[in-house]
DNA sequence: GCGGACTGCTTACCT
DNA sequence: ACAGGTAAGCAGTCCGCG
């Protein structure tokens, strides 16, 4: 494969041969070719196409049309397909075309083409309208120019409602700000990330018999699934079983050489010259390009042995050698790429003179883009709140390249003590190339989860992989919901019409600020207890929202005869006519996830390739099940639809409460619970059973047990407990000794107790693990005392700036304290950093770590710290934290 | 002028 | 640009205190 797709050079054609002057090779035979290639621009794709994947999707501004760029994995080629079929942007409105052309500025719109009336279902109205569509030109027409767009104009022409005949008491235009190339997408029916081929140059969808008997085996264990429900299966499982390419692609890191060293150098300016850069690829392949300088040493730094080296005489040579890279991949990878590397090498480029045709990036305002390939930015990625913690269970907390490397696959950048000028050529390209080296392993590990992660979202989303891989969850939401509606000719409703229509909730939130009530955590029962198991509802609110019908059509709907069908608690009616959309599409996306993904992820006799789709494939849909219900309370989703997020919450203490009731009736002692979890002291298999069934019966919904704990610590705090497997593992949830902030001397502490406790196997264990905790507690207290500690950076509490330093007006926490301190003394500080600060004697009681000494440390504060952090786990085990440390009753009461 | 009771702000966590 | 609920620590305010 890897030979295979450099092999093929048929594209090849015309421009002259450019002049390279790299010396100190030699070049591998790959290397050599690469470079021998001509570029033609745009890759058209042939008339007829081997099998593609459809990587991505944009509009074409020059040729006025859809291009779809497809992925060709054999050759490892981008091939652009543009559209063939006529397709124009075009928006929405209830004014007739009577109306409408009596707007001279619309009708002589330069970007205006024609009216047509259509029919759609309006879900808001629940019944079929007529209406006009305004087609364009140009998707820029409709809207996306600041001023003169067709969308504003209708409004600004017609400025009172008086002036037209129309039904509603609105002038209303729709679905106008959907992307264009999504808009095609949604209305050819295509499906990104799956397969296509090019057949006398029209794009076909590539049949997919190779996994019709795994749907037909899917389709066969939704037994109790009704027809609607068992089409929508079928549907997400033929996107999700189709398997993956190999990806072929080329991880980038820039460095840029600036007079000051701590300085990042401007993108936008790109002042100074880009003196190394490495490209790390999937065939093996490992470069690092060098600008010769004066006054710049060799070094004796060791690289590995088939990194090639290639020095150059000038920039910009060195950027046309980048640059034939970027025309070439399918996919590249950065870590901050749209920020920095791409951006920057664009400006530096049109700097040196480039011509625009010459540089392959497109420069968006907060994205860069190939003109050719896919870029990913992973920075982006793995910022996704989202990502972080549901697709990677928070084991990344930084997103930061060194933090995310030593997470994942355990790389850590090079340290480096001076700055990128003053660096010897091998220093510079050792440096240089470890970061290309992460960022292109942080794809790669796990069967290439990350790229395939990114496929399966584009899939389900119905998304280009450059947006899938930046955008937020809420986004890839909205899309498969704008999908679904144009599929079945509904209306995209505007935001404001489903506020103004269903936006009122009627619960009172606990938090102040807050637009509802959520959910219930019950008081925990304090002390040690053995023999805990844990249950729990899987997806608690996405089974909520299947079970219960629930979307912006069906809450509050408009028949008479569904006014009874009350959510409990709550006055809101839900319909019984008609089935929601996210009720079928969330909900069918739940039982594939619970019913087939998640067991078939931990299935130890597949092989490992098929477990890691499976794994990756469970991931996904876990990320969007887990937001599938709090986008409905996000007035930034474009189906805001606040009370069916009330109604989903309302059901989910409902089902708890009820839960809680029968355990209680059927004798179990229920220890703590939180949103969609029962801890329950030592019952029996049959009492277990009891509830299950009770639950699948009454509640329609399903019950697991999800854990059993060999013994569990609860405080009388919700959210926090200590609890043991079976197999000696540790749960830690929400005590202080786990939090990321407080300083490495404390947390080792803790570590420490938590090992102990791992061990503990019966009570009777307990009196022996107490006189171990003692002491451990007892020793931190006494080297505290003494002033015994490692370093001070291990006293540094750690917590993030949330905003500018400037920002905090109301109160002045600690860390902002410390944070103007480091401004004062010209460090540059930023939201989002992690501010690193000590505990001192002498006013205002904090110093920046780095500015601290050892003498002025506030032991007291820290032995405070301490004993809260200890207070959560020693009170339930019967220990108290003066006692331990060896103060009297008499002399804490002094 | 100072401490206690209180509220509010901020961060980090849980589901 | 998914939600609400909880814990902890500190900042700031008010009030009483001969």
């Amino acid at each position: 494969m890897a030979q295979k797709h450099l092999e093929d050079f048929s594209l090849a054609q015309s421009e002259p041969k450019k002049e390279m002057k790299a010396e100190a090779l030699p070049l591998t035979k790959a290397a050599t070719r690469e470079k021998d290639k001509k570029r033609v621009f745009p890759p058209l794709a042939p008339e007829n196409l081997p099998p593609s994947y459809f990587v991505s999707a944009t509009y074409d501004g020059q040729k006025c049309k859809a291009l779809i760029k497809l992925y060709e994995p054999v050759s490892g080629k981008i091939y652009f397909w543009y559209d063939n079929t006529g397709h124009k942007p075009y928006c929405l409105t209830n004014l007739s075309q009577y109306e409408l052309e009596k707007l001279t500025r619309l009708t002589q719109h330069q970007g205006f083409d024609h009216f047509e009336i259509v029919e759609k279902f309006d879900p808001l109205v629940n019944r079929i309208v007529s209406i006009t569509k305004i087609v364009a030109r140009d998707p820029l027409a409709i809207g996306g120019r600041p001023r003169g767009c067709i969308r504003d104009i209708i409004p600004e022409d017609f400025p009172n409602v008086s002036d037209v005949q129309i039904a509603q008491e609105e002038i209303k235009v729709w679905e106008s700000k959907i992307k264009y190339y999504q808009c095609y997408i949604y209305d050819r029916n295509l499906l990104p990330g799956m397969i296509y081929g090019v057949k006398n140059g029209d794009l076909v969808p590539k049949d997919l018999k190779e996994i019709e008997e795994m749907v037909k085996q899917i389709k066969g264990i939704f037994k109790g699934a009704t027809a609607e429900e068992l089409q929508h299966i079928e549907q997400w499982a033929r996107l999700l079983e189709y398997p993956a390419p190999k990806f072929r692609r080329v991880a980038m890191d820039i460095e840029v050489c600036t007079p000051i060293a701590t300085r990042v150098p401007d993108p936008r300016e790109a002042t100074y010259e880009v003196v190394c850069v490495s490209l790390y690829d999937s065939d093996g392949q490992k470069r690092v390009l060098l600008l010769k300088r004066q006054n710049t040493r060799e070094g004796n730094e060791n690289l590995p042995a088939d990194v090639i080296i290639e020095k150059f005489d000038t920039e910009e040579n060195l950027i046309r050698a980048v640059f034939d890279v970027l025309w070439s991949y399918p996919f590249v990878i950065t870590f901050n790429g749209d920020d920095f590397d791409l951006r920057y090498l664009a400006h530096r480029a049109e700097n040196l003179g480039f011509r625009r045709n010459e540089i392959p990036i497109e420069v968006g305002k907060r994205v860069c883009l190939l003109k050719y390939g896919v870029h990913i930015d992973l920075y982006k990625f793995f910022f996704n709140r989202s990502i972080q913690i549901y697709a990677f269970n928070n084991r990344y907390r930084d997103v930061r390249l060194d933090d995310v490397g030593t997470a994942l696959i355990n790389m850590e950048k090079i340290r480096l003590e001076k700055g990128i000028g003053e660096l010897t050529y091998t220093e510079l390209a050792k440096y240089c190339f470890r970061d290309s080296e992460i960022t292109f392993k942080l794809t790669n590990f796990e069967h290439e989860l990350v790229m395939k992660l990114i496929l399966v979202l584009a899939r389900i989303s119905s998304m280009p992989m450059d947006d899938v891989s930046r955008q937020g969850v809420s986004r890839w939401i909205r899309n498969f919901m704008h999908r679904e509606h144009r599929k079945r000719n509904m209306l995209i409703p505007n935001a404001e019409d489903i506020i103004a229509k269903k936006g009122k909730t009627v619960t009172k939130a606990i938090i102040k600020g807050k637009k509802y009530k959520g959910a219930i955590v019950v008081e925990p029962v304090p002390g040690v207890h053995f023999n805990v198991a844990v249950m729990d509802f899987p997806s608690l609110y996405p089974s909520i929202m299947k079970v219960w019908n629930l979307g912006y059509e069906s809450i509050l709907c408009l028949h008479p005869e569904c006014r009874n069908n009350l959510v409990p608690d709550i006055p809101h009616w839900v319909c019984t006519r008609k089935r929601a959309l996210e009720s079928l599409l969330i909900g069918s996306l739940r039982d594939l996830r619970v019913q087939w993904y998640k067991p078939k992820s931990k299935d130890k006799t597949l092989p490992a390739e098929f477990v890691s789709w499976y794994n990756i494939t469970q991931g996904a849909l876990k990320v969007i099940l887990n937001a599938s219900y709090g986008v409905f309370g996000a007035d930034s989703f474009d189906l805001y639809c606040p009370p069916v997020a009330e109604a989903t919450a309302a059901i989910g203490r409902h089902s708890i409460t009820q839960i809680l009731n029968k355990a209680e009736q059927i004798e179990i002692q229920v220890l703590y619970g939180d949103t969609d979890s029962l801890f329950l002291k030592n019952p029996s298999r049959k009492q277990i059973e009891e509830l299950t069934h009770w639950t699948e019966k009454e509640l329609k919904m399903s019950l697991d047990v999800d854990k059993v704990y060999r013994y569990a610590v609860f405080s009388s705090r919700k959210k926090n407990y200590l609890g043991v497997l079976e197999d000696g593992s540790v749960d830690v949830k929400g005590l202080t000794g786990k939090k990321r902030h407080i300083p490495i001397f404390i947390k080792k502490a803790f570590d420490r107790m938590k090992e102990r406790l791992a061990r503990v196997k019966t009570p009777e264990d307990f009196e022996k693990a107490k006189k171990d905790i003692s002491e451990i507690v007892q020793g931190c207290y006494m080297r505290l005392k003494r002033r015994e500690w490692d370093s001070l950076s291990d006293l540094a509490f750690n917590v993030v700036l949330g905003e500018e330093p400037e920002r905090y007006t109301k109160t002045t926490p600690q860390h902002v304290k410390a944070a103007r301190i480091l401004k004062e003394n010209r460090v540059d500080v930023r939201a989002g950093d992690l501010i690193s600060f000590v505990k001192v004697i002498r006013e205002p009681h904090v110093k920046p770590v780095e500015l601290a000494t050892k003498n002025e440390i506030d032991v007291d504060k820290y032995i405070a710290h301490l004993h809260s952090t200890f207070d959560q786990v020693l009170d339930a085990l019967g220990l108290d934290f003066d006692e331990i440390i060896g103060l009297t009753k008499l002399e804490r009461f002094m």
